[in-house]
DNA sequence: AGTACAATAACGGGGCGTCAACGTAT
DNA sequence: GATACGTTGACGCCCCGTTATTGTAC
């Protein structure tokens, strides 16, 4: 169903897609979040269209989550055990094996989604908080302009 | 109204009713985000309620917004204009220095409350995300069952 | 033979954690 | 005089940004 043979990005197109630093990368493949990716016979990284969305998703438990990478890594594993789960879904294997790890997957989902719930209420609070502070500022505004037009500068 | 002549507190209770360690009290001083504190005759920092509403403030916009302590700083200096505007309200003063004023502090919380959306957004997204990826392990999970109640382990 | 891109190595900075050595007393 | 709490350094770690130097070619 699907062609094109040469699907492979450099790490500048990588970088450029997922809006982060060359040296970001290299970073995360050295702390093992991102598995070191094939290469060109001169060296340079050949990533997949997965290792971008890989990154995009570390981003976002970075910047939304506020996890620090070995947390980042622990769930990243998870996944990498879920890919293997996925691939594997023929090959009967050990099945009690098999509800072991798609166990620990769902218990590592359940804590982000516990993360994001409560964040996500914290932030609802917050722009609550913020909305109304800046109607009190209009307020203020406009009873500062109104003294204004009462007692003009000079 | 109220009483109590006695509100200020030494640096480790602060710490334990804000979450944050000694040192990071100490860091944010240093760094301009919270006003020196009065002290003791023995040096103790005594720290006031509005100073531990401070703490707790900053790491909301920390935590929740992401916001670098430089930012923050920004931030928390408007914030002391709008306290001086506020006691200052009777004096007329210049008014058009406090428009001045009132204005910048409106253009801060509104940037604040952007980002507070777009998070906020992002987070439900992000939820969403999470939820569907549950159900779909607990169908695999309840597939998975059924393989084994057909083939039996041993 | 020049340009664009990549590789590794090394130093630097923000935001603290973590001693160490020493002084105070809610 | 023992205990809990506080003070100022100073060094270290994490997560990269930023050169610098050298090699490769989607």
């Amino acid at each position: 169903m699907s062609e094109s043979t040469e699907a492979y990005l450099q790490i500048g197109e990588v970088a450029e897609r997922t809006g982060v630093t060359q040296r970001t990368l290299r970073f995360y493949e050295e702390k093992g979040l991102l598995r070191p990716p094939s290469r060109m016979d001169g060296g340079f990284r050949l990533y997949s269209e997965d290792d971008v969305t890989r990154v995009a998703h570390i981003r976002r438990l970075q910047n939304l989550l506020g996890l620090t990478l070995a947390e980042i890594k622990e769930m990243v594993e998870a996944e990498e055990m879920l890919q293997e789960l996925k691939a594997q879904y023929r090959p009967e294997a050990d099945v009690s094996e098999k509800r072991r790890q798609l166990h620990e997957a769902i218990g590592v989902v359940t804590r982000q989604h516990g993360i994001v719930s409560q964040k996500a209420e914290q932030m609802s609070e917050m722009k609550e908080q913020m909305e109304e502070r800046l109607r009190t500022f209009e307020r203020w505004m406009t009873e500062l302009e109104q003294m204004e037009r009462k007692a003009p500068v000079a």
